[in-house]
DNA sequence: CTAGATGCTAGACCGAGGTCTAGGTCAACG
DNA sequence: CGTTGACCTAGACCTCGGTCTAGCATCTAG
């Protein structure tokens, strides 16, 4: 391929996406930049669409739903001019990364502390199902409803 | 309601799930233990049944599937014996949590640099389009003409 | 007593995000 | 030449996790 053009399924390697996830996204409006066409009708993505995919899938990890990359593509397609708009839907998307974040680690606490006492109920022998402990009047931690 | 037993509306409001969602989950089973029903054979909800799906809340929104916590309830309902089972299955996600921070991290930075570069190009000017640093959209024609 | 919440079950429906198939084109290889 | 493999489109299909409806029973306040 000339011009360091690429088929589908080099980009589904290197993006790690496979070529229907690619078809997919194109359709759904997901590039930024036309895709261009061999003489027979074949994809050929350049580097730079390979380069916007990469992000594509960082998103995607991220929890972004396909119809805002899809937004943010528009915008990008659509030129100068919605410069405020990219950097609004950006950082929505920041902190909503940061609340999984913090969502993340909250669970996390919780699992270290089960996985904390499972670990000593197994290495110390049988002292009570760790998920059936007793709470005793506890501390009010974060209720979740005074009541 | 006698000795703190809650009506599914009522879980319903403390653990932010619809009462939809909590007969799901009940089908599905992710209770640990079975619900009591009254005499007209309506849910009666324990604290620790109400306990036990803010972890439910907790693991969804980390990212766990309803078939695990299925299977983590299944094991708990089943008693001791199988801690180093449900030890293993936490262990498996807390994995998985590590990893998806790592990855949120990942789309972190690139968000950040991104906005950056759109915080400057828009203070300062327009100066290029933040999206197409390194490549102009040069989309060299595809070609219409006959070869 | 009656109205209006609230609850019950069974099961249909939905949106998101893929994934796969059918039927066809095309280029290269032996 | 025929076959193989990558590609094309259109569209069906699938899982997941809910969400909602129909039709009925029960509780509670006025």
């Amino acid at each position: 391929m000339a011009d360091g053009g690429l088929s589908i399924g080099q980009v589904a390697q290197r993006t790690g996406l496979s070529v229907h996830t690619l078809r997919l996204y194109e359709r759904e409006g997901l590039l930024a930049s036309e895709v261009r066409r061999d003489g027979s009708g074949r994809r050929v993505y350049s580097a730079w669409d390979v380069e916007w995919l990469a992000n594509c899938v960082k998103f995607r990890a991220s929890g972004m739903p396909l119809t805002t990359i899809s937004r943010l593509a528009q915008l990008v397609r659509a030129g100068s001019g919605n410069e405020a708009e990219r950097l609004e839907l950006l950082r929505a998307h920041q902190r909503h990364i940061t609340e999984q974040v913090a969502q993340l680690r909250d669970c996390l606490d919780l699992i270290n502390v089960k996985v904390a006492s499972y670990e000593r109920h197994l290495t110390a022998g049988a002292s009570g199902d760790p998920w059936h402990q007793q709470r005793p009047p506890a501390p009010q931690e974060h209720r979740i409803d005074g009541a």
